[in-house]
DNA sequence: CTTAAAATTTAAATATCTTTTACATTATAT
DNA sequence: ATATAATGTAAAAGATATTTAAATTTTAAG
């Protein structure tokens, strides 16, 4: 709640600048102009310049933006100064293959507890992940102070789960099911949903003109 | 091609509605307003009325939508009345989890090839795919007529791999990778960056209206 | 059968949100 | 000093979403 509201398209960008500011530190560079950085992650550099605008002055005329800086700034912004825990539940298939990702990599966000019905899960280790029974969802978060759930379960479970999660108190579900779930004012539901994701695809392809290449 | 372009946002609904409409249809519905189906859904009632129109006439004034003439219109705008081969490249810890999610579950889409680099992996079949070395990739898309490919490989070796799918004449790239790849016109990428979303999803949480509760 | 009431689509207008354009301004380097 | 390069931002254009206001159709009552 910081500074003044900054439009959804913008802030769903700004994952992707921080990323690439990384990258381009890591390559030993200081300093970007709003072209290099539009070349590299396929957004026109006047929005990127418009969208660094509505954060104030974070650049210089007529000599572009230091990366470091715009890193610190963003790292803020971002909350990836400071080391940020979430749930998942529902250890199948892709929450298997969740838990095993590694969002540490290139981000301050990790897994820190699983939840799952399976006995032969229940109380081991993966990924680095303790996995806990499901009736222990709101003992865990509210103890971990875990407030960003990812849900990996049945879709048949997902709405009963979303009540649960809720009660926990948490604030974001990251939802993989294909289930728009119903939750409470307060908390925000974020979908990936990947058949939905290929059938966009696939229509964008045969009805769209050839010559985007690029998404959303 | 065949209607008039329709906009980006509505394209992007048809997957939500056409799932739901299937739901609908098995629980033995056999008509639906856009009121109801608003309320599934979370999309806005005058929204799906909207989207709809721009196909012409689906509903009936003062009855609603017959449900099945909606699955079959959809169906069809959506390819889902024949099967779409996709292949998976890198099975990795996400590709095996892909490779076994039942996309065929509710969509005409099944993963038809893999392929990978590890040995241990190649000439094996998992989750029912049969996964191939790499330097089949350009035969075998061609082979199989494989238009969309889910890309799942370390992001360090992205772009190479993408350079060999453009050559295999691939229309579309569904991209888990962090990279934006470059592509040559007439190939179409949608990214799924999983660290992103739960970034946006964090950002969204404390620097939006707690009352919201949509994504995107 | 008729008619009135209720429900629903649809076109058009309006509002909101996003991207692009265009250029004045400023820093850097020669 | 001067030319060059690049930002910041206002304003225009474009895209999307929402609201309004009919027009149409179904349903049900008389």
């Amino acid at each position: 709640m910081t500074e003044t509201k900054i439009p959804r398209a913008t802030a769903k960008r700004l994952p992707l600048y921080y990323r690439y500011l990384n990258i381009l530190h890591d390559g030993g560079k200081d300093r970007v102009s709003s072209n290099e950085l539009a070349e590299a992650i396929h957004v026109d550099s006047a929005t990127i310049r418009r969208d660094f605008s509505y954060f104030g002055t974070l650049g210089k005329r007529g000599y572009g933006y230091d990366v470091d800086d715009l890193i610190e700034f963003f790292k803020n912004i971002l909350h990836q100064d400071r080391l940020t825990n979430v749930a998942l539940i529902g250890v199948g298939n892709l929450g298997h293959a969740l838990l095993n990702f590694n969002f540490h990599q290139d981000s301050n966000i990790r897994i820190s507890a699983a939840f799952d019905t399976n006995p032969k899960n229940i109380n081991t280790i993966q990924g680095g992940v303790p996995i806990y029974p499901m009736d222990q969802i709101v003992a865990q978060l509210k103890e971990q102070q875990i407030s960003v759930v990812i849900l990996t379960v049945p879709s048949n479970v997902a709405q009963e789960v979303a009540n649960q999660v809720a009660q926990a108190g948490v604030n974001g579900i990251l939802n993989f099911t294909s289930i728009r779930l119903n939750v409470p004012a307060g908390i925000r539901v974020h979908n990936v949903d990947l058949t939905n994701e290929l059938q966009t695809l696939i229509y964008f392809i045969d009805h769209y003109d050839k010559k985007s290449d690029e998404d959303e």
